[in-house]
DNA sequence: GAAAGAAGTTCCGTTTAATGGAACTACCGG
DNA sequence: CCGGTAGTTCCATTAAACGGAACTTCTTTC
């Protein structure tokens, strides 16, 4: 099992002991799957267990994959899955509420929506969102970035702001003060921000160890929209977003 | 985005900076990125690609995650959502055949089933698979083994192997050849071997760049399930193979 | 509840590999 | 053909991994 070159091989086949144990692994387990000695293996998987790459089962001695790890499959492998995780849920808040509802995903610096259920009404007409979600303007894109570490928001602050309307926050300060505002909250609202006339709210989806990665969220034209109360439409959402984080955490 | 110690902060920073660009990042954006040197980064991203945690898009410039932390996450992390992706499918299967349908995940050295679509009949009853699927007998496992590299074949024999029925192969020479079989034929078949009077087929799911991590597969009472045809059956269920990687499989 | 054994942790002299600036080569647009 | 950028290689310096042995906790067991 082990190649015997580069540090990394030995953090590898350490990462890969553990994973193969989906109950996790012990030191003494993992000197045995790997042919490691004793003190390398506590200094290995000390190491990875700091990064963030390992963590601890319930008692101190157990380690299984980490919430880093975690953060890397779902920015970076796991397109599909959250999609297919989130569409019932989008399904059942269609019906409910009669309006477009859509998952959005973390991408980097970047909100973008991915998957989407639209209101199969005859007569009148719906709003479905755009790809990309901006951090000053779009419910989604707040609600997502509310919850990340501020260095990111930052990096994302860089970027420049479009004036979509004449409510749009185009000012950095305005915009960390509304993110504040989501944080506390627990839900992220865009009226006429991004388009006038179209009202916006989405809730935080977080994945087990690894932070808010997603957002749920209910796009609609604002008079239409309005026939709900703030209060309802948050509980809503919150509720959806607590049933996809659920589907997307481990058994 | 740079904590300041040890190697391996430093190649998680850079798995970081990867994974938050889906479409890769070449070495100068890493460079920018990381504010690391570029010798250093180098020397990152060629480690990081030997050991399989970073490969080449297309041309040889740009960086995306590599198959052997794919692998990991949905060894070790990816719990439900392969779950959820399958069970629709599995949902499809049983409709189909009337009989019940589950999907098996490598666990390890083992391989265990996970979610099962079991059929609505009334009257008759129906075979629901065990939870840990050995490599000798059952069609789930001889799915997903017979695409593993040699060495974790080896492992998996080392463990004793019960003699469940009169038709289960214990001598390791067979199984080996047995999934040589399995291996050209695209799907296993346990008849009996497992327990008496239950027949069971299997097709590998392969999971983009990570090989075989899951199979589907569909139990029942032989003299029943022996309506179908080994061919209708090989199809019906290698289609519900491809169908499952299609949706574990990045957009 | 004390003694025996196993599992986990710390230490430290030795060895090996990471480091990164500089020099070099390949690539691309004009 | 030339200027600029991206990628690669080199190598003396420096830092960190290495792992055996000694030590400290837990777990049994009687």
């Amino acid at each position: 099992m082990s190649g015997a070159k580069g540090i990394l091989n030995r953090y590898a086949a350490v990462l890969d002991a553990v994973a193969a144990r989906p109950d996790g692994l012990s030191l003494t387990e993992t000197m045995q799957a790997t042919g490691l000695p004793r003190g390398t293996v506590h200094r290995l998987l000390g190491a990875l267990q700091e990064v963030g790459y390992l963590a601890n089962r319930d008692s101190r001695k157990v380690y299984v994959l980490g919430p880093r790890l975690v953060r890397l499959l779902h920015l970076g492998v796991s397109g599909a899955s959250a999609d297919i995780a989130a569409k019932p849920i989008l399904d059942g808040l269609v019906e409910k509420l009669g309006e477009t509802a859509f998952l959005a995903r973390l991408a980097g610096d970047r909100v973008e929506s991915s998957a989407t259920a639209v209101p199969s009404r005859e007569g009148q007409s719906h709003v479905h969102p755009g790809r990309d979600m901006p951090i000053h303007a779009a419910a989604s894109a707040k609600a997502i970035f509310a919850f990340q570490e501020a260095a990111l928001i930052e990096r994302a602050l860089e970027r420049p702001r479009i004036r979509y309307t004449e409510d749009t926050r185009v000012d950095a300060a305005d915009v960390r003060r509304d993110l504040k505002t989501v944080r506390h909250k627990g839900y992220a609202v865009c009226a006429n921000e991004l388009d006038p006339g179209v009202l916006s709210y989405a809730a935080p989806v977080a994945v087990d160890g690894a932070g808010v990665l997603y957002s749920v969220g209910v796009v609609g034209l604002s008079a239409r929209l309005a026939r709900y109360t703030e209060a309802q439409l948050a509980g809503d959402l919150r509720a959806a977003a607590r049933s996809i984080s659920a589907r997307l955490s481990h058994e």
